[in-house]
DNA sequence: GATACCAGAAATGCATACATTTCAGGAATG
DNA sequence: CATTCCTGAAATGTATGCATTTCTGGTATC
């Protein structure tokens, strides 16, 4: 029973997976990817309707791997769920961020205060120390340059994940991942914009500062202190967003931008 | 075209939706609300791999729902997704639920200096009093009664909900609310358990102490007092687990004991 | 006796089709 | 002129079936 196999026309016989883009990965995993550059860039409303069926065709898959894809974006924060309505997409208010910036700076304080009472030996910091070097040679007395901001992004979020590492609490790093998750709330979110603000490069050194008390306060051991610490240096991102309000038109560089009504 | 009208065999017209049982939500629904709880009691192994073709039928639905179920508790934290080979249950560790209670204590602290912080005015503490009286004529100077402690259990939720609402912060809540989901992470975790240690009265006492201690903080707009307080309120969780831990055969009550790995 | 290899089985990934609900717009009514 | 009701269109919810990948167990080889 079941009619199996004399089925006449059992669909179409689609040759899945293998479309016509990059293979490797699976259809929602792509669709994420996609979705989330389409969000963050600012090509829907807030507030907006994700309408599947367009998006599927629009995206090159069917509703169920898009599915999933929305399903996800909605964990992150980016759509809100609609049972029998679907999803449409989140709209983040300045105090929003702002409150992003302060959670994150809270988590961050956490993950230091961790670090400093968990820290075994001495040589656990060697790799943090380097970093922090890294960025003080990239920065101290030097020009920036385009390349050279690049590096600093790439050496501060290592900085922060290792502090994550060493705070060695799984739960505490899911938590960050899914505040970041936003990209504003991110610690590099508001980097490429200052690299074109005046204040830039004291913005830097006082980030650097920051960083060398935090390693200092985590080889001592002193948790109250190192959390203190990873809270004020979550301002700095507050103050760059600040300043990204009043320089009309720079917006522009700060990812998810256009995800803020004002 | 697409041959829709002569279609002859075209599936079997499941009668889908109020399949047999309650009607009125999805059947994702249903199937988070079944699987989450088959997960908290312990029906599945930690590192046991949710097959879907027999969850299915075992549920009672197809794969699609169940597909968006399994998604949806891979991100609350109870099963870890593994690309093209599926979801498996999570397990934990008792540091990890150390953590988890900790960061939970680290994020009320942070509720309650919003609070504290953001109040305007005397009459916004009404609620928050008015549950916390609630809970004094509960507990003080009376024998606890199973059901004195459902509704203590009941006030105290809202009491922290209610802090939360002060605070002013959406991410704030929401992260609280990705934290809870799991079952020993929550402000009530143990105190169903509670009601039969021997120092059960004790603890709740404890407890009622930290949150006159939190209204009067929040009140006189002290942030960095009720933060402190509300960090320390959520030890007392961590006591009732370590009792758990020693009291064997107690650990029954204790909402997701069987996920915890020893 | 251990490792490599290789079907067959089973599991996940996804496209299609259909059922049900929601939504939009216009006609009818007050 | 506003409100209600109705109807067709469109959107979400889900079951089925097939393609592809992963697992498993047995056999052959070293």
């Amino acid at each position: 029973m079941r009619s199996k196999p004399q089925n006449p026309i059992p669909g179409k016989v689609a040759k899945q997976g293998t479309s016509a883009s990059e293979q490797g990965t699976s259809q929602a995993a792509r669709a994420t990817l996609a979705l989330r550059e389409l969000l963050v860039q600012g090509h829907f409303q807030p507030g907006e309707r994700m309408r599947e069926v367009p998006l599927a065709k629009r995206l090159g898959l069917s509703r169920i791997p898009l599915r999933l894809a929305l399903e996800r974006l909605a964990h992150e924060g980016f759509l809100e769920i609609r049972p029998t309505r679907g999803f449409i997409a989140q709209q983040f208010s300045l105090p929003d961020i702002y409150d992003a910036i302060d959670l994150r700076g809270s988590l961050e304080g956490m993950a230091a205060r961790l670090a400093a009472e968990r820290i075994s030996e001495a040589g656990e910091l060697e790799t943090l120390r380097a970093l922090h070097e890294e960025m003080v040679g990239l920065i101290r007395g030097k020009a920036l340059t385009l390349n050279g901001v690049a590096e600093y992004i790439d050496r501060n979020s290592r900085f922060h994940s290792e502090i994550l590492t060493l705070s060695r609490s799984r739960r505490l790093r899911r938590a960050m991942e899914q505040i970041t998750s936003l990209p504003f709330a991110s610690a590099s979110a508001f980097l490429q914009r200052q690299y074109v603000a005046p204040e830039s490069h004291e913005l830097f050194l006082i980030s650097i500062e920051h960083h060398r008390a935090l390693v200092e306060a985590i080889g001592a051991r002193e948790g109250a202190r190192a959390e203190s610490i990873a809270r004020e240096h979550a301002r700095v991102a507050r103050r760059n967003l600040e300043s990204a309000m009043e320089n009309q038109g720079i917006g522009e560089s700060v990812p998810g931008f256009k995800l803020i009504q004002l």
